[in-house]
RNA sequence: GGGGCGGUAGCUCAGCUGGUCAGAGCAUCGGACUCAUAAUCCGUGGGUCGUGGGUUCAAGUCCCACCCGCCCUACCA
């Protein structure tokens, strides 16, 4: 094992255009949850960054639709977000969002930084704007008839009944999705990021992580180099980040684009994180020291974004592209060591559609569930290597089998038989050799179970620590301590193991399950907290604005190893960890969801 | 159109670079037990590993073709 690493855990910022869903959480939130608590338990030192992106075209479209301004809107979603990933006990170092004034600096800076090394450079374009706004209209808020098949409600940027892309200047009768009105082509002027320019420096990087990271990400970002073309990274629209240039930072009709300012949040969240951490220069050791990992966790339709124009952004900023050049004032800055992508999650055998209510949002869910139910759920049935479908019906049967009936029952019925006959952690004799094979198992768990999370194999992991309460159970039903009432040290030391085990996979499950995670450690008379849980704080920026940001104390006891209980120590009688669920909740959630 | 993924027991899925790989969990059925949220434990049945070829001493595991389902295609994770 190495030494205490720095790993920066880079989370996907979910849009503020509306609540978040199970599926938007199950692509980013609960893996690089998982995955940051298990390298906090490991001894690295994790910096976890995210926030809301708040700019672009669709969360004004939203506003003009609510007649609120897109700032509004913003501001209620951000909230909303935050809480939601709060409940859900997501433990970022710092969320925050794409709208204050730290991150209009990092992405002003960054952006010109690739403009003196000369890899963003501007050029006229033909492109639809809405005449009645003079924004920028996306191509896909354009439909009309395709050129090709005659279909009449193809899409600016593709038409989805032959499946050709198209270029929405070619459509029949184009009109806008947002109003309905003809939209105008006009020539416009946009900085464009010169992507050819880092195709060498690109292969070189995607090459080098071969084997390393999920073959799909690694074909999908190996195969966007084959066609590399310069991309537009700015938008005739007034919400956004301005472009820090003479003659254009005042323009109020040209922005950055969106997804441009959204990945430098990473880097602005961690110079936020710094600054509020008291020390302003801290995030460097998660981007300039070389021995420093970035995983990032995103749906994989964020592929495109994380293997392909962050490190072209990180590049052309640190001058490595083929025009070379010299890193800016930041210095240089790492790029991603890996890319970890979820597939998508379906509902009930559909896409998640809001407007359908094929959706079920985090709040919704959290009102009625556990989240460690769903985090549980997310991580051993979750959308880690393909596509999967969520089911009422899966999750009340996993929910019972294995977080109730097989986990939850073993805690109950070790700490139950020994609270009422003992009132203590009970005293251990001589060890049998099933009592050397259950311990030994469960001790040598930790290697495997740590291995498959530090590869983001979440299934795996849980699957085998799984396995030790399976082994845990069958060995009480072999021992019988509730037979011995005769012997007591025997029963005694039956229950003295069954308790370090209980104790051995708490330490295991919790960066699935921190809550009931921590109310073990608290029933086995653990002092203090055991893993820290997120919060929500109100802060303040020089010369800006208010807003909620999530943060926490994570530096609990929390430890990735084998702790040996006490005994002597006292132990009161258990409630249940996990609420047992009636099957009748799945009609009841089909019904909620709109006639199924 | 281009790209990617998947098709293994009733269900959900493991099976990396080819040789105990035909598996796990759940569900079914039979039995045991009672400490525990009627939880637990034991046993049982069940698959020509999408189809057709090929390579090989040996193929879910590699190659080709085909069928089916899904996803991405750059402003819905």
């Amino acid at each position: 094992m190495s030494q205490s690493q720095h790993i920066l855990t880079a989370v996907a910022w979910p849009y503020a255009n509306g609540p978040r869903h199970i599926g938007h959480v199950s692509g980013f939130g609960v893996p690089s949850d998982v995955f940051s608590r298990y390298q906090r338990m490991a001894g690295n030192k994790v910096l976890m960054v995210s926030g809301t992106d708040e700019h672009g075209t669709p969360i004004q479209v939203q506003a003009d639709k609510e007649g609120v301004s897109a700032r509004e809107l913003a501001d209620r979603y951000n909230r909303v977000i935050a809480e939601d990933l709060t409940a859900l006990g997501l433990s970022y170092d710092l969320f925050t969002r794409t709208t204050t004034l730290n991150h209009y600096a990092v992405v002003q800076e960054i952006f010109k930084g690739l403009y003196d090394n000369g890899y963003v450079f501007p050029r006229t374009t033909m492109g639809a704007i809405s005449p009645s706004t003079g924004r920028t209209l996306p191509d896909r808020y354009i439909e009309g008839t395709c050129p090709i098949c005659g279909y009449d409600g193809a899409r600016g940027d593709q038409c989805d009944d032959c499946g050709n892309q198209l270029d929405p200047v070619d459509l029949i009768n184009p009109k806008s999705r947002i109003n309905g009105e003809t939209p105008k082509f006009v020539e416009t002027e946009h900085f464009m990021l010169d992507l050819p320019a880092f195709a060498d420096a690109l292969g070189s990087y995607l090459q080098a992580k071969q084997g390393e990271w999920r073959p799909n990400v690694l074909k999908f970002a190996l195969n966007l180099l084959g066609d590399l073309q310069p991309r537009a990274i700015s938008r005739d629209l007034d919400w956004g980040v301005p472009i820090p240039l003479d003659g254009w930072r005042d323009r109020h009709d040209k922005r950055l684009y969106v997804w441009f300012d959204a990945v430098i949040g990473y880097l602005s969240a961690s110079v936020e994180w710094a600054r509020r951490s008291g020390d302003p220069d801290a995030w460097r050791q998660w981007w300039q020291n070389p021995d420093a990992q970035g995983y990032y966790f995103m749906g994989k339709d964020n592929i495109v974004f994380h293997a392909e124009i962050w490190p072209a952004i990180l590049l052309g900023y640190n001058g490595e592209g083929a025009r070379d050049g010299k890193p800016g004032s930041l210095g240089r800055l790492g790029l991603p060591s890996e890319v970890v992508s979820s597939e998508f999650l379906t509902m009930e055998g559909r896409k998640f559609s809001s407007s359908r209510q094929v959706v079920i949002y985090v709040r919704d869910f959290l009102s009625r569930y556990d989240a460690d139910a769903l985090r549980y759920y997310i991580a051993v049935a979750g959308p880690e290597s393909q596509d999967t479908d969520f089911t009422w019906n899966d999750f009340v049967n996993r929910n019972n089998g294995e977080l109730v009936a097989a986990w939850g029952n073993l805690v109950n019925r070790s700490i139950s038989m020994a609270a009422k006959n003992f009132g203590a952690v009970p005293q251990v004799g001589d060890l049998t050799d099933a009592d050397r094979a259950l311990l030994a198992s469960s001790k040598a768990a930790f290697a495997p179970v740590g291995a498959e999370l530090a590869r983001s194999r979440f299934k795996n992991a849980a699957s085998q620590a799984l396995d030790v309460v399976r082994d845990a159970n069958r060995y009480l039903a072999e021992q019988e301590p509730w037979k011995l009432k005769g012997d007591p040290a025997r029963q005694q030391s039956i229950l003295h193991v069954a308790l370090q085990v209980v104790d051995d996979v708490k330490t295991m499950l919790t960066p699935f399950l921190p809550t009931s995670s921590n109310k073990i450690y608290g029933m086995l008379g653990g002092e203090g907290v055991w893993t820290g849980m997120p919060e929500i704080r109100e802060v303040g920026e020089e010369g800006g604005r208010d807003y909620p940001i999530i943060t926490g104390d994570y530096a609990g006891a929390a430890r990735w190893e084998h702790r040996p209980i006490a005994p002597g120590t006292p132990l009161a009688p258990p409630s249940p960890l996990f609420p047992k669920l009636d099957p009748k909740v799945v009609d009841d959630e089909l019904a909620r969801m709109g006639g199924g």
